[in-house]
DNA sequence: TCCATCGCTACAATTATCGTAGCAAGATGC
DNA sequence: GCATCTTGCTACGATAATTGTAGCGATGGA
């Protein structure tokens, strides 16, 4: 790979300051990142089942999501395959979750 | 523009269901939607005060978030000039207030 | 009138993403 | 052994999104 070297996912593309939050919203507003989080909230999927998931996103780029969610700390790759939320990640998705009480509510 | 005639911001680039979490979750997964949202949170910016708070983001693409926002409810153009959320966007702002202190444990 | 700022747009260059195909490694069955 | 399978993952050309710079018409003061 060697595209995104060792720090974070790069030199925080969104946000020149490196402020915690803006390097969150930067990573999350990449396309697919939340969505993945959000598909995973249940437990594990394989990376294909990831991908069904997500209306057969391209796994090129869900490959590239994975690796700088999994570097951010929010996603794992289980012993036994299969993508998997940290304890972090979980975190993390729970403060997604009143979005979907939000989402169902805004549809009007 | 023309390029988003009249239904949301466009036939749902992420989801095929139109489920309205994915739709959100699309939406707020462009780059700069969360970032604007974040940065309209303590009250309304004008257009080029939004962008120097987005480091400068080129106008192209924030015009476009902004219209997006804007057909979504969530954003407003003020009276006397100057973006602002609506209610129901601040309300979508609060339900993300939570990653501010996610964020800062996060960065250990 | 001159100047500043507002919201907003054009346009070419650069990136990111898509879509398809396929790899090597590890199971599983025969 | 040896065919399958499925796993995570990658290559690569085509397409769409984003960037950066410049500037528009309208509005409001001096």
């Amino acid at each position: 790979m060697a595209k995104q070297a060792d720090t974070k996912t790069s030199p925080v593309r969104g946000s020149r300051t490196g402020r915690p939050i803006m390097v969150l919203l930067d990573l999350l507003g990449r396309r697919w990142s939340l969505r993945i989080m959000w598909e995973l909230r249940d437990g594990p999927l394989t990376s294909r089942a990831l991908r069904t998931a997500c209306d057969e996103a391209s796994p090129t780029v869900l490959q590239a999501r994975l690796t700088e969610l999994r570097e951010a700390g929010f996603v794992e790759l289980g012993d036994g395959g299969g993508y998997g939320l940290t304890p972090l990640g979980q975190e993390l998705c729970e403060t997604f979750m009143p979005l979907h009480r939000f989402a169902e509510r805004w549809r009007r």
